[in-house]
DNA sequence: CGGCCAATTGATTAAACTCAATCTGCGTGG
DNA sequence: CCACGCAGATTGAGTTTAATCAATTGGCCG
């Protein structure tokens, strides 16, 4: 197969969301696309609420999600929790499950999940064998790492309104790299109860946090959709900085 | 060369961290011992205080810290700072710095700091020739992500006191790592003000929370040093998961 | 219609922040 | 040798933010 250029193979619409978040990154050969979405091929489904990942479980498998929205999470022995970040279409779980059998998390789906079961050592063959593939993964994993960054930073050093502005902004920016219309409109599954564990808040304060937000007219909220009505106000609100997301600089 | 028993190939006393963190975890070779080893012959020293990866600026090395201790920080433009975490000796700093050349973070050396500074093809190198040491290094990734997620555990749903006793429970834990004595001393290079950063709260609030944790006498504290003085009362108290931070499960 | 989950609002309490001093140990220059 | 300056630690007082407790409301589904 010869190399063609970038539009050659940019990934279709209908691609998966990991083959359509990796292009977005790099330029991929037919060979690569075939093969990342042969990992997917072995499908499996979670109902809204189940969890799929246990904390202090035996982890042995890798997943990708497909469809759907998944939390990574820890409670507390007096039932506080704390989702640490949210998995989007594209995202993996487990990366490193081959060096690392036990979750340190649980991991439970926000919305109806498709994931994508994938044996661990097919990432091993990765490196080995595509090496384009493996940086991107590297790259999924020090995003990955941003973003929990970015999440240790709302937590510790913003405000209630800050952290709703900030974390929306991340999650726009992240869907974003998966559908082409970025209109100003965010679709979000959580409850106010998942943002407030999300963000270190009780329920209360996350409802009026929220109101604050709308009552000056930043965002507007209906049913499971946020829209983000002056994104540049709300950048600098909440003192987001895109670059954590940012693509290859190359 | 041929393969040994165990205690044949356990790393030296003399050993770099980053050996002995390694060697911790998994059997290595002579072979695999020399390479890391020849990994750091080129070190650098900073100055406490200064920093030598800067956010948004670019990052084009991957740091080894050989001695001393250096803090993972972002600052917001009106003078907060959030320090995400600490990297201790054998701690390795832009491990993904091939896919991402803008750093996400600045870092400081809170201490004099000796680092190695590795050309990041080495990396990709060892993924090739070495694949013990990449697995190693896929388990200190997966290390460091879970520490950011305790992070995120205690700047999201702990109370003072519990971060405080959860933070010094984690460096306790990974210092125990390095070297064998392991006492209930913790030495500490960090100031007030570098806790109050690191756990989201305010200055004064964390002299106060240390100062209860002394009056009920789960810690002592002289310049520097921290005496967890009960260490099954502190992991009580502050819901401490060692799990997170353990080695190889295999 | 009843039940349930999520969202909203009010009132009170508790945790943590800010501002402002003071204190302490340590090194340095006179 | 001592006064001075400085950084870090400590304490007090008042304010703000956010948590908690307690209802109430709004939609949706069986």
């Amino acid at each position: 197969m010869q190399k063609g250029i970038a539009t050659d193979f940019k990934p279709a619409e209908t691609s998966s969301p990991l083959v359509r978040k990796l292009g977005a990154l790099c330029l991929l050969s037919e060979e690569e696309i075939d093969f990342l979405e042969g990992l997917q091929n072995n499908t499996l489904k979670v109902d809204r609420g189940l969890d799929f990942i246990e904390e202090g479980g035996d982890l042995r498998t890798t997943f990708i999600v497909i469809e759907g929205w998944a939390a990574r999470y820890c409670l507390l022995s007096d039932g506080r929790r704390q989702i640490l970040s949210y998995a989007l279409p594209g995202d993996i779980l487990g990366l490193h499950v081959n060096f690392r059998a036990t979750a340190t998390y649980s991991a439970s789906a926000l919305t109806p999940l498709k994931l994508a079961a994938v044996d661990p050592r097919r990432i091993i063959e990765i490196s080995q064998k595509f090496p384009i593939i493996a940086s991107g993964l590297s790259w999924c994993t020090a995003r990955e790492y941003a973003i929990l960054g970015d999440q240790a930073i709302r937590l510790g050093r913003l405000s209630a309104r800050q952290r709703l502005a900030h974390l929306f902004l991340e999650l726009w920016h992240r869907l974003n790299l998966l559908k082409s219309n970025n209109d100003n409109w965010l679709e979000i599954p959580m409850t106010q109860r998942d943002l407030a564990d999300t963000l270190g808040m009780s329920l209360v304060h996350t409802n009026r946090s929220l109101k604050s937000l709308r009552d000056v007219d930043l965002i507007s909220v209906t049913k499971n959709q946020v829209r983000l009505n002056d994104i540049k106000a709300l950048i600098e609100l909440s003192e987001f900085n895109a670059e954590h997301l940012r693509e290859f600089r190359v």
